[in-house]
DNA sequence: CTGTTAGCGCATTCAC
DNA sequence: GTGAATGCGCTAACAG
């Protein structure tokens, strides 16, 4: 062409260098940058099948516990020379697989954070095309899996060992795997201990859910409160200030996620978290899937434990 | 082909179907489903030049300013059917310029957040695709600007009213527009109020920056701090708490962006945002350039105000 | 090492 | 209204 080589060499120079020789590759590269030219992607997509793109999906991209997950995927996708779609679904499973649908015909793998998609749906999914769940744990489909159990489990024996005989889980989504985890956590713990557990629901994990579940929880006469999220506690600390209840004097409290550090007052007592790691274990291993087109059975658990803050204290005498 | 029709019936089913007789499309389709055949995105994309997608490029997605401006573009992209790239480039303007190339490919238009390249590169960048910015003013170029001044200088104008005869502002990064407009801001009150202005560098808007960044306020004996945002505002609240320093009592501290809510303690005196309202706007404005193909040059400002919290407070007397 | 040929899946002329 | 032919820009298999 206007090198004096073919399209297969300048296509060979972008794509497969080394069965080049060093020559041609100088001077094909010289006249590219002087025409400005520059391999078409999509082109290359279309022939190869390959689009280097990935997706990632996730409930809320404004609820804190993502973005240093969805950072954090960017980041090892970036390193690997991969682009990545984001998906907010707004909690809503239909959003979420239209998402899918839309995005699935340009990546090449996707990634699942916290899926309100039903065990079906995702199933179907993974047989379609590669794909990594976060906080979801299906068989036979690689997953990383943030432990929240342990955390949990070691706050209600915190608050077993504050003396506390009894408390209230606040629960979140009804379709979330963490939901469901953090809420057995809390019964077996309660269980163990032999003290009581109430549950309460709560539709969305947000501030404003969490305030309005706080005349519910009065209502129980709990003294003890672990909350689905930071959140919703963040939410539930905002309510009962309203009500003049002190905290840890008249209820202690826990969260969950520690994304919002010690910025509460007080200082909420949560289980720490790790979604920036799971972020890039997730990425990294949806890399792999695709570098070898082997589609291992990975179970990644990231384990958490309970970080000591200010909102539990001693049971109050009744 | 399985229907009984060409290859072209079966494309202007799925993008032209006004032209095909109702009952074509209704067997097509029928057969289509029965296959599982999807149109290809890609061919389609090859063919007619025209992707569907756009990227959407912030400085650090874990900046709790973003994510809700992030989530408002996807609502409305998704609201026209187009997919978001997201690309997040750590506050790098190298890192942001290789974004803008590898996704360029694959992306009808682009929406640069606080963009750090220089306004060369972003002049030339708009020359060939449609582009829109947000905080970031460049003539001829659309753009939503959230205009923090206005707050900004309201914070200058209460500490005066509350007996503060000296501010410092602790910058954030010095390529950001928001940086300057707002320094600026407290420059111009503080002239209008005739009370002194200090400035103290800040290298990233972080909690930790905003920590570190505590002895030199000490050092400048100030007692009022308008800080570039929420994030270093914190990191400055939890600094002066480490020093026992009292606020607003010793020291009277304010945010911009309001992310954190009123979940500092003491509740943190911040500039309203609207990062949300700004994220809609940026892509509707894109939207409809894209199907108008029109660049107009369209400035949309939004305002800001001071919103009163708890860590301001009188002057102490010397 | 490099040129030639064919085809990725679709949209778009142009006929019928 | 519908079918046949051509090209989007690139990679891949096959020659040389």
């Amino acid at each position: 062409m206007a090198a004096g080589v073919s399209r297969s060499t300048v296509s060979r120079v972008f794509s497969r260098p080394e069965s080049i020789s060093q020559d041609t590759i100088r001077r094909v590269k010289a006249i590219a940058e002087q025409i400005g030219y520059l391999p078409n992607h999509t082109a290359r997509a279309l022939s190869t099948g390959r689009h280097r793109n990935i997706a990632v999906i996730v409930p809320d991209v404004a609820n804190p516990f993502f973005p240093p997950l969805i950072a954090a995927t960017q980041d090892e996708a970036d390193r690997h020379d991969y682009c990545v779609f984001l998906g907010n679904s707004g909690e809503s499973a239909e959003r979420e697989e239209k998402l899918v649908n839309r995005l699935g015909g340009q990546v090449e793998g996707l990634i699942l954070v916290s899926s309100r998609m039903s065990d079906q749906q995702i199933a179907a999914l993974a047989e379609r095309r590669p794909l990594v769940l976060v906080n979801r744990d299906l068989a036979n489909i690689p997953r990383v899996l943030i432990d929240s159990a342990k955390g949990t489990l070691e706050s209600v024996e915190h608050l077993a060992s504050l003396g506390h005989d009894s408390v209230v889980y606040v629960n979140g989504p009804g379709a979330s795997w963490s939901n469901r985890q953090r809420r057995n956590a809390v019964r077996r713990a309660a269980a163990a201990r032999k003290i009581k557990m109430k549950s309460v629901a709560c539709q969305t994990p947000t501030f404003e859910s969490g305030r309005q579940v706080v005349s519910q929880i009065s209502a129980s006469g709990a003294r003890a409160v672990v909350a689905f999220d930071d959140l919703v506690a963040q939410g539930i600390l905002a309510g009962l200030a309203e009500n003049s209840i002190k905290v840890p004097r008249d209820i202690s409290v826990v969260g969950c996620d520690d994304v919002l550090g010690a910025a509460t007052y007080p200082a909420l007592t949560t289980v720490s978290n790790c979604s920036e790691e799971a972020g890039r274990v997730a990425c990294k291993l949806l890399m792999e899937m695709l570098e070898t087109n082997a589609f291992a059975d990975v179970r990644y658990v990231l384990d958490t434990h309970l970080v000591f803050r200010d909102t539990t204290g001693p049971a109050p005498s009744p």
